[in-house]
DNA sequence: ATAATCTGACACGCCACTGTGCCAGACTTT
DNA sequence: AAAGTCTGGCACAGTGGCGTGTCAGATTAT
C-alpha cells in the first residue's frame, strides 16, 4: 500500500492533463507538419506556453499576468492558448499541478536511500524541500503563494490532492511507533502540521529573497520532527 | 523587553492607519455635518467601506472584489472610496492589519491568564486560535489566503511584521529553558514553523469548510508543540 | 435668507484584457 | 501543379473595472 503510492509519486503516473486539446479530426490528413504529428505539435505548444506561464507568474504574479503576456513570452498566438486550456485559472492549476509533482519527486528522491533510518531520512528530507525550493524560485512562488487564493484549486488540494503524501508521511513514521501512537486522526493533523511549517518557512524565506542560510532553516525545522518522533515515541530515535 | 510587546498587542496602539484620509481643510467653517464632526464621519465612513470590503473579500476572493461591489455593499460611493484609501490593495492590506490584530488579540487574551503553566498556555492558545478562525470565516480567509499573494503586504508581514509574534514566542518559552537552548536563529525558525503549522491547518479547514472537529486540530497542534518543548528540554514538562 | 459646504447619485472617458474571426503565406498530400 | 490543411499575425467588438467630473438637494454657519 505505501510502496504503491510512493511508486506513484515517484513514476508520475499521472493522468497527463490533456483534456483541453480538442483533437482537430481533419478527415483525409495524417496531420504531419513540419515533420511531427498534430498530437505532438499540440503537446509542444502546450508545454511551451506551461513553461512561459510558470515563469510569468513566478516573476510577477498571477494577476498581473494577462494571457496575451503568456502567449508573447511562449511566441505563440491566443488561438492555440485557448486550444490547450480552458482559460488563465485552468492553466495556473496546471502549472501548479506540475510543479508540485516537480517538488513533491525532488524530495522522494532525495529521501528513498535513506528509508531505514529516521533521522537521515527527515535531514535529507528537509535539504531537498529547501534545496528545491532555492533552485525553483518561479515553480516555488507559483505554489506556495499564488495558488493559495484560487478557490477550486485549494480546495481540491486540502481536501484530496493532499491526502496521499499525508498517508505517505503517515505511512512513514506508523511502522516506527510501539503501540500505534495516537489515533489516525491526530496523526494526520500532526503531518499536515509539519507540512504547513515547511510551506510557511518557504514562503517566508521567498518573500525576503532567501536571505536566511538554508541550514538555519533545516536546523530549525529538524528540531522539530525530532520533537515530534520523541513525542510520538519512534523507534531509536532518542 | 517581553511585557512590552504583550502589552502593545493586548492594547492596541497601533498608529490609526489613517494616513490616506486628506484632511478636507475647509477655511470657515467647524465640519459639523449630521451632529457629527468631519474628522469622526470620516473615520466611520472609512469603518464601513472596511467592513464592507473584509466581507466581500473574504466571502467571494479578492481578484473577484471591485471596488464598485464594496461601495455598493458599505452603501457609499466611490468618491469616498479613494478618499479613504489609495486603492483597492490599499484596502486590503487595511483589512489583513486590522484582522490580523484582532487575531492575535483574541490569542493573547486567552493565553494571559496561564502564563505560568506551559501545558495550559499552549492549550489555551490554541484553542483561541482554531475558534476565533471559526467565528470569523470572513476575516480568517482573508488574512489566511487571500493576502498571501499580495507582493507588498506579504514581504512586509514575513519580513517584519512577524518579528514581533515571533520574538513574544521565544521569549515566553526561553525562560523556561535550561542552559539557553539553541542559537536564537534556530529557535526563531522553530517559532515560525509554529505559526506556518497552526496557519496551514487553518488554511486547509476554511478551504473545506471546516468539516474536522475543532478538538482534532487542538489535539495535533498539541503534541507537536509538547514535542517541541521535549526537544528544548523546557522545565517541568516531561 | 443667503452663502458655503457636504452628500449621494450618476455619467463619462479611458484603459486593458478577453475571446473570436479573418487572412495571407508556409507546408503537405494527391 | 492543385487542393487542402496548418500556422502565425492582426484586427475587432465586447466587457468590466477604474478614476474623475458634474450636479441637485440636504445641511449648516453667518
Amino acid at each position: 500500500m505505501l510502496c504503491q503510492i510512493l511508486w506513484g509519486l515517484l513514476m508520475d503516473d499521472s493522468p497527463k492533463t490533456q483534456s483541453a486539446g480538442r483533437s482537430s479530426a481533419g478527415r483525409r490528413r495524417s496531420g504531419q507538419y513540419a515533420g511531427k504529428s498534430a498530437s505532438t505539435r499540440e503537446r509542444e505548444r502546450r508545454t511551451r506556453l506551461l513553461a512561459a506561464g510558470t515563469r510569468l507568474i513566478g516573476r510577477h504574479g498571477f494577476a498581473a499576468t494577462s494571457i496575451d503576456a503568456i502567449c508573447a513570452e511562449a511566441s505563440l498566438t491566443k488561438r492555440y492558448f485557448y486550444q490547450a486550456f480552458e482559460g488563465r485559472e485552468a492553466l495556473l492549476i496546471a502549472a501548479y499541478e506540475e510543479a508540485n509533482r516537480d517538488f513533491v519527486q525532488a524530495i522522494m528522491q532525495a529521501a528513498a536511500p535513506h528509508l531505514e533510518d529516521a533521522r537521515k531520512l527527515v535531514r535529507s528530507g528537509l535539504q531537498a524541500s529547501f534545496g528545491w525550493v532555492a533552485q525553483h524560485p518561479d515553480e516555488a512562488r507559483l505554489i506556495m503563494l499564488e495558488a493559495i487564493a484560487v478557490r477550486g484549486l485549494i480546495g481540491q488540494v486540502y481536501g484530496e490532492r493532499y491526502d496521499e503524501f499525508v498517508s505517505l508521511l503517515v505511512g512513514f513514521t506508523k511502522p516506527f511507533l510501539k503501540d500505534g501512537g495516537p489515533g489516525d486522526a491526530t496523526l494526520r493533523v500532526m503531518a499536515k502540521a509539519a507540512v504547513g511549517a515547511i510551506m510557511h518557512l518557504c514562503q517566508g524565506w521567498i518573500a525576503t529573497g532567501f536571505r536566511q542560510p538554508t541550514e538555519q532553516l533545516v536546523d530549525g525545522m529538524e528540531r522539530i520532527f525530532s520533537g515530534m518522533a520523541q513525542e510520538l515515541g519512534v523507534r531509536g530515535w532518542a
